[in-house]
DNA sequence: GTGTAAGCTTGATCCAAGTCAACCGTAAAG
DNA sequence: CTTTACGGTTGACTTGGATCAAGCTTACAC
């Protein structure tokens, strides 16, 4: 369960890192094997280097435990080292809709630069470790790298392209077609971290997924049912299997 | 059809500048009365005149005109200088979704950063008049100012939270608060630029509404014949006028 | 002007998803 | 091992908004 990953060594400061307990190096983006997914993408080991003075505080959460709530003033992002997360607005006659579920290597806070504080609440779905990366700090620093900043501007464009695909999701599909997407979409994610496409296990209740699709945790159940019925996955409760991919992503695009 | 841009001259400018014609006196965001709505927000005057430099290219769009395409290769985000834009975004089935409409000292394209490509069309909706951003650099003037820097996360970030606010309005809402909702940032977003909260003229069609909030035109409709029924507002085609701010706004909470 | 097409309104009907309710399965607490 | 609580499933019924259809208004082309 390592992640110990000796890449490149430029100089003898690596293989030095070597003879330190595995905890302390844990603790730096050089050494993560998330860093493709996340921040440190396309770093230089110099400027990973640099990246990993400002990576300092780290934070283990249990389940259930928030990471932020809404209103609290921002002052970092924070970049999911592992676990699982969703993101919720809550309206004040107690409407909730769950934005987003994030996984690891996934950046979260983006919401709080607009206004200095949190719009949102992110809450851990299982026990979870992030990194917080204070957000002035990050901004310096990709004064400084120009790399690092412009994969910032990629992240936090790709939120707003994947928040356009969740309207779409919202504002033209059917519920079958939503969860179809859904998973799909999982599925994907998984993938990119190295674990199964095809079986997982949901860290959400269906009164979480309803609340991101737009529908009530009943018409989720049913589709799930349906789904069964149909032969595309296996369901038992949380366990997840997918069965006929191209069945699910055909389901979606069967439409007019 | 000019854009000549003459610029300071790095003394005696402002003084200079005054005495060309207004023409060219408009092309400069240091002139320009959005500026702060848009992203020359905060900047000092020296600042300013950096930014001016950088955005050099301005362009008219008649109404129906496309400012960028789903897929074309991105390289600069857009300001509105004038005018009434929607985006949306196509599925291959020919389902469309809406992902927002703008206006004057709002930014579009920041879709395409994260692929290098748009990933939305962008559409005027009246005759407009927007400024090009050269997004390589617009980064590299914001690694030299600060504030530039800060502010354009910023309007990043808002954008983020925008969605979300689709997103609650999509996933909980119903047909009569959505529009409620709707005609109310509407309002608020022309008062913020200096026109009456209580009258306007929609640049857009029912069905454009409807698909942005997730309806059909035949809904829209009915909502808008409901409200003026109601007293809220009095509608003829594209011509709103509020009569009962509260009594919208009271609509959108009436749930449990 | 007059004709035509695009956009809007309104009515009648239908259906997908919501609501309400009962029951089941699993997991943690005692 | 039993209890309890939470989450999930399934059924019966209701309903908000979609769909289908007709007519109206406005703006522009000729």
């Amino acid at each position: 369960m390592t992640w110990i990953k000796l890449t490149r060594v430029p100089d003898a400061s690596l293989t030095a890192t070597k003879t330190i307990s595995l905890s302390v190096i844990k603790t730096a983006c050089s050494n993560c094997n998330l860093r493709e997914l996340c921040l440190p993408f396309g770093l230089s080991i110099e400027e990973l280097e640099r990246l990993d003075d400002l990576v300092s505080t780290r934070r283990r959460l249990k389940r259930g435990e928030h990471l932020y709530r809404s209103g609290v003033p921002f002052d970092a992002i924070y970049a999911i080292r592992s676990g699982f997360f969703k993101t919720d607005v809550l309206l004040e006659d107690g409407r909730e809709q769950v934005t987003g579920f994030q996984m690891a290597g996934e950046l979260l806070g983006l919401d709080g630069i607009s206004s200095e504080h949190h719009t949102c609440n992110a809450v851990a779905l299982e026990d979870s470790e992030i990194c917080a990366i204070p957000f002035s700090r990050l901004e310096s620093l990709s004064r400084e790298i120009h790399t690092l900043q412009h994969h910032f501007h990629k992240v936090m464009s790709r939120e707003i392209v994947r928040d356009h695909g969740v309207m779409m999701l919202l504002g033209t599909m059917r519920a079958e077609e939503r969860l179809a997407a859904f998973l799909l979409n999982l599925s994907q994610r998984f993938t990119a971290r190295g674990f199964s496409h095809a079986e997982f296990y949901l860290r959400m209740t269906r009164e979480e997924i309803g609340s991101y699709l737009g529908l009530k945790l009943e018409t989720v159940s049913r589709a799930f049912s349906r789904f069964q019925e149909e032969g595309f996955i296996a369901v038992q409760q949380k366990h997840i299997r997918i069965l006929d991919v191209a069945g699910l992503k055909a389901l979606m695009n069967h439409r007019a």
